[in-house]
DNA sequence: CCTGTATTTGAGCAATCACTCAAAAACAAA
DNA sequence: TTTGTTTTTGAGTGATTGCTCAAATACAGG
């Protein structure tokens, strides 16, 4: 009976994310995701409510991603160490011409957004979730006894998932600066190498 | 026989940094500025000529007083390793009480700035300033035999400070996320320990 | 006191902001 | 085809954006 929708929601919401990601959630204008999304004003409200809202369900989106793609890759792997230090060595090469942008959009929300606003606490429980997951990756790692001397304090699971939660937010934040590919990718070479040297005696 | 400038320049300079860095560029409305300048629109125009120049001077001025902090730091003590470990060891403690904002102005206006955009530049060359500071102060602690195996590739100045830089950033970044304090400082206590760790043979 | 110069003022500009809603359009079922 | 339900449309809402400029104001020199 009813009028079919014409657009994909899931499809709105990639498109929607890759220009908030790049161009922040206060640059963004509803006009911008007019022309991106193909819709006129009436269907992004009835589908999503708000511009606030739009961003929240994309940002949702993208923490969603980046958290499978994390997990699939730990997982596909044997060595949990190995399957890290190939994950912080590929952010090297982070690129504009590939992604929206190089710095994480989680790290770019949490910079844009006010204190104590809904959106900040959105951001900080993703970027709290990608924290377990990292911790639950160590976790892993020594179970497996890939971690030498795991009984220090200094190599805690907790401590360790904290240590490459704050590694990758700045490694992204300083590929955000335009040039300097080349120092970027030796940068990150160092701290795959750091995270290899846990498992060596 | 002029009418004297009732605004001290430099001291509103001060007060739209500090608006600036708390809400980022996009989140800060000229009627914000006018209210925390005391200021009515033309006055402002007259001195800064638009938002983004205001901005930009703000940027400018930011730049400068973290430079000159961190030399005047360097330059007070005796050791090069210990300015460093304590200039990173007291990052830990940042908070939102006292600064308008845990992570750097200049990442907040990289990352909310769109590339190719003349803000974008400017940050980008005052990042360049700070790491070449941060060279220089690597340089002398390895004139000062501070270092230990300063030969090796590891332990260049060039890398040292993409690496204090990278550090600085993402601590900054990390400690945008509301409670968790104690994990903020136990990180920049590591880092602070892995810069000493520098002069360990 | 006046006069001249420089600054400050604030009403108001066009443009854009996020957003609304009555009407038009598109389909499935009857 | 007709009907019923839902979605899409886009002109238009009031508010806010960054910004302008003629007039008012404040002072120093004469």
């Amino acid at each position: 009976m009813p009028r079919p929708m014409r657009q994909d929601r899931q499809e709105c919401l990639q498109r929607a994310m890759a220009l908030f990601w790049d161009r922040g959630y206060h640059a963004t204008s509803m006009k911008d995701l007019e022309q991106v999304l193909d819709m006129r004003p009436g269907s992004i409200y009835a589908a999503f409510g708000s511009k606030e809202g739009l961003y929240s369900e994309a940002l949702t989106l993208y923490a969603r991603d980046m958290a499978s793609e994390f997990s699939q890759r730990v997982s596909s792997q044997s060595s949990v160490l190995n399957a890290l230090a190939s994950y912080v060595r590929e952010l090297g090469k982070l690129n504009r011409d590939k992604l929206p942008s190089c710095a994480c959009m989680l790290v770019k929300g949490l910079l844009e957004t006010g204190e104590s606003h809904t959106l900040q606490r959105q951001i900080e429980a993703s970027l709290s979730g990608m924290e377990g997951l990292f911790r639950q990756a160590f976790q892993h790692a020594i179970e497996n006894s890939e971690i030498a001397r795991s009984g220090e304090d200094r190599y805690q699971p907790e401590r360790l998932a904290r240590w490459l939660q704050f590694s990758i937010m700045g490694l992204r934040a300083y590929a955000q600066r335009s040039g300097n590919q080349r120092g970027l990718q030796a940068l990150a070479n160092d701290l795959a190498d750091d995270v290899l040297r846990l498992g060596t005696l």
